[in-house]
DNA sequence: CTGATGGTTCGGCACCGGCCGAACTATTGG
DNA sequence: CCAATAGTTCGGCCGGTGCCGAACCATCAG
């Protein structure tokens, strides 16, 4: 009863094509303006603030005010967890045909891509299944992973900061997520988060503007091969 | 722009609290008519039967007819997947399954029974897995079964007449049936028949007078746990 | 202070979509 | 063949909500 209500009413927020635009943008992790929101949602800026406090005092999202901007971004990474299943959903829907023409449209996106604070794509799951054929992590549950040992051996080598990410709060360490582009889990949670960092500040990958879309670099595509035995398309 | 029209599709869908209801109430797993659907959607049978036809078109849902019912399942585990997704947002967990009164009503012919010549309830459901499990039968096709060569050894090793089934004119060999107790389909057909005279023929199993409830044996319960691998309640 | 920019609140309009009554088809059982 | 039950289709009503114009705060630059 009370547990369709709040299915329902989360449901009815994403279902807003103009409100599913501004998640859709807000899936690469970062915050936005009300303003760039209301842009890419196409929609006023008067109705686009109405969307954003109502997902707000939904908990979707969350909001920051900075001089006189206002930042929005995903509340959790349980949102965009949440939206990526829903996506791949939408991959199930009929006429297989015309998506898999919309999928070509973006091979960069279903290449490498951020998922809130997390690699997903090729990349994502290419990290993820390396991570498991090497015995570094272990599913433990229906949706974690545990961190072995030899992980944390390899994790330490290569410079991501598992200590913080354990310190991470209350936050899910190492979480699965659902790639809806390759239809299978990629890493996600804490460590997910500092495997992205790892990537990014040793410039291994570099975010593209306005897309959650990223670009693996010359020495990212040599640390796949080195690091995770990893052969990339 | 694609991506972003089917997630909002997707979760409009997911959006409305009839549909709510009636996606909660088949996160168990089994197929339920659109009556009852109607029911616990609270809403009348036209209304109901537009939402159904609805999340099928979408491919949320299967729709499957056996005599003068529909039964609605979901359409996929990863469709179960997204709503859990979505239900842990408002941080409710999935409520556990409903009984419904005629099951308590009558629970041995829950247990087993026969429906027309073969096997329904919880052993049919329970012969009809361990047979799936262990890669006996395969599915066929919406509606039907292969016996594999392996299912072959196995029905002969424990007297089923196959080759008798097999001769058995026009009729379907080995058939989906939706069991109504367990929503679920069990094995039908020819082989389904053999499979329940097999089970009355070496004296697991023993009609009850004036009832389709069937009684197993204790060389039956036996049975189900030497050949089937299955553990009854 | 004044003007410009970013964001929100309010009010009213218009449209989409959920709902039901009624009528119709299909299957079952007597 | 008829009655009962399950389900669908059609047409029209009505409420919710998404949208924008206008007015209203807040911050920043000069």
């Amino acid at each position: 009863m009370t547990t369709v209500n709040a299915l329902s009413e989360v449901a009815a927020l994403m279902g807003d094509p103009a409100r599913a635009s501004m998640l859709s943008l807000l899936m690469d992790g970062r915050a936005h303006t009300a303003s760039e929101l209301a842009l890419t949602a196409g929609v006023t800026a008067q109705t686009a603030s109405g969307h954003l406090s109502r997902m707000v005092e939904a908990n979707l999202l969350a909001a920051r005010a900075q001089g006189r901007n206002r930042f929005y971004r995903l509340a959790s990474s349980d949102v965009a967890h949440a939206i990526e299943s829903l996506m791949a959903l939408a991959g199930t829907r009929a006429a297989p045909a015309s998506l898999h023409a919309a999928w070509r449209r973006d091979p960069d996106l279903r290449f490498c891509r951020t998922c809130y604070d997390h690699l997903a794509g090729q990349v994502g799951i290419a990290v993820t299944d390396a991570l498991t054929k090497a015995g570094h992590i272990e599913p433990k549950g229906p949706r974690d992973w545990t961190l072995t040992e030899p992980g944390e051996l390899f994790c330490q080598r290569i410079g991501v900061d598992v200590p913080g990410a354990r310190r991470a709060g209350s936050r899910h360490f190492a979480r699965q997520c659902l790639d809806w582009s390759e239809r299978r889990p990629h890493i996600s949670g804490a460590l997910g988060a500092a495997i992205a960092d790892t990537f990014f500040s040793r410039g291994w990958a570099e975010k593209l503007r306005r897309s959650r879309t990223v670009r693996l670099t010359d020495s990212g595509r040599r640390a796949m091969g080195s690091h995770f035995g990893a052969t990339l398309s």
